[in-house]
DNA sequence: CAAGCGTGGAT
DNA sequence: TATCCAAGCTT
């Protein structure tokens, strides 16, 4: 980058002034963002690698206000990474149960014991890179914030920014190659931690999707695409989201209920969940039920994951089921304890309420 | 590299 | 109500 504030050469683009658009960013940050609470405050150099590394890892693809509740019990139960490397993998799991993305869960526990093995976080990019869970975004961020390294950290938010900054017309994902070259032109040799998340609170709270407030934008100076900022940056059309019926089966007895765990892989792979039909019944309802007995549809979950849109029977047994295979007797009043993934819940909540 | 993978809030 | 999409990663 060029720390003089005159105009530098980045690729094809004629970048804008890339020393000032970082100044004018941490100037804006030292006075106006702190989106996140458990962070170090603007200038600290480093903060603690592990609550970097687990904060990082929930806000993939999640929003902060989903995320502060669960970094608090999680950072509460378990302190520092050798805690979480000791804890079982299900109690994990159940501790991430409603965030999403399960697979995170599974490879936090994973990372976490990588980590605790070998003494502590590696300090550089292409180490953390290496780390089970951490993509290019995370192992730039937590370079960044937790180490005091300078790193291009790309997320959405930053996409936005520079697109719009830069006046990037290409649609993405094709377009990932300029922003993440032009987001390096800007990024600033020192803090680059604290202009990462600068960026970050910018693109959520400033330059946003929809409606940014340019008029207030500190960069707005030096930014080319504001009179189509929203139409940047251009993102390729939607597939159809497809459409399922399933059913699932609440088998109650003695005060407990049978829960199964679901596969590793695939939809909310490795969570505990009530058993089902695997989602496949045909519209017209004439579902096969797996296990033997009389069942009474007690209601609906309509359930819209990122690429199919669910609609699931909740079925209770009304006697002469007979639970099969791999599961375990759960006990009504712990039933919160169980880890069911936000789908289930909702069928179990159903269940409870309309088990007559 | 496109597809698969959750959930909830905003509009 | 429908749509978008958020501090992405893995295969």
């Amino acid at each position: 980058m060029d720390a003089r504030g005159q105009s530098v050469k980045c690729g094809k683009l004629d970048a804008p002034r890339a020393g000032s658009v970082a100044q004018a960013l941490l100037d804006w940050y030292d006075t106006h963002a702190r989106s996140l609470p458990w962070r170090m405050p603007p200038g600290a150099n480093r903060a603690d690698p592990y609550r970097v590394w687990l904060s990082e890892v929930m806000l993939q693809q999640t929003t902060v206000a989903a995320v502060i509740p669960y970094f608090e019990r999680f950072t509460t139960r378990w302190a520092d990474v050798a805690a979480l490397a000791a804890a079982p993998e299900d109690e994990v799991m159940a501790a991430w149960a409603g965030l999403g993305y399960y697979s995170r869960a599974r490879r936090l526990v994973e990372c976490a014991r990588v980590v605790a093995a070998r003494g502590g976080f590696p300090e550089d990019e292409a180490g953390l890179r290496a780390l089970p869970g951490l993509g290019a975004y995370t192992a730039a961020a937590v370079a960044a914030i937790a180490f005091g390294q300078r790193a291009v950290v790309v997320d959405a938010n930053v996409e936005r920014v520079v697109a719009r900054l830069f006046d990037i017309e290409q649609p993405l994902p094709a377009a990932r190659a300029a922003i993440r070259e032009a987001a390096d032109a800007i990024t600033p040799d020192v803090r680059s931690g604290d202009f990462a998340q600068a960026m970050m609170d910018l693109g959520a709270g400033i330059c946003s999707v929809r409606a940014p407030q340019c008029l207030i934008c500190p960069l707005r100076s030096d930014c080319r695409g504001q009179v189509r900022a929203e139409q940047l940056p251009v993102k390729p059309p939607k597939k159809a989201k497809a459409q399922r019926i399933g059913h699932a089966w609440w088998i109650e007895r003695d005060g407990a209920v049978w829960l199964i765990r679901r596969p590793a892989s695939g939809m909310l792979g490795g969570m505990r969940a009530l058993p089902d039909d695997g989602w496949n019944a045909r519209a017209d309802g004439s579902a096969q039920a797996p296990l033997a007995g009389a069942w009474r549809e007690v209601g609906r979950v309509a359930h819209v994951f990122t690429h199919v849109a669910l609609d699931l029977a909740v079925m209770v047994s009304q006697g002469g089921d007979n639970p099969s295979g791999e599961g375990e007797w759960w006990p009504l009043d712990r039933l919160d304890e169980a880890g069911l993934p936000t789908l289930y819940a909702r069928a179990a909540a159903l269940a409870m309420a309309g088990r007559g």
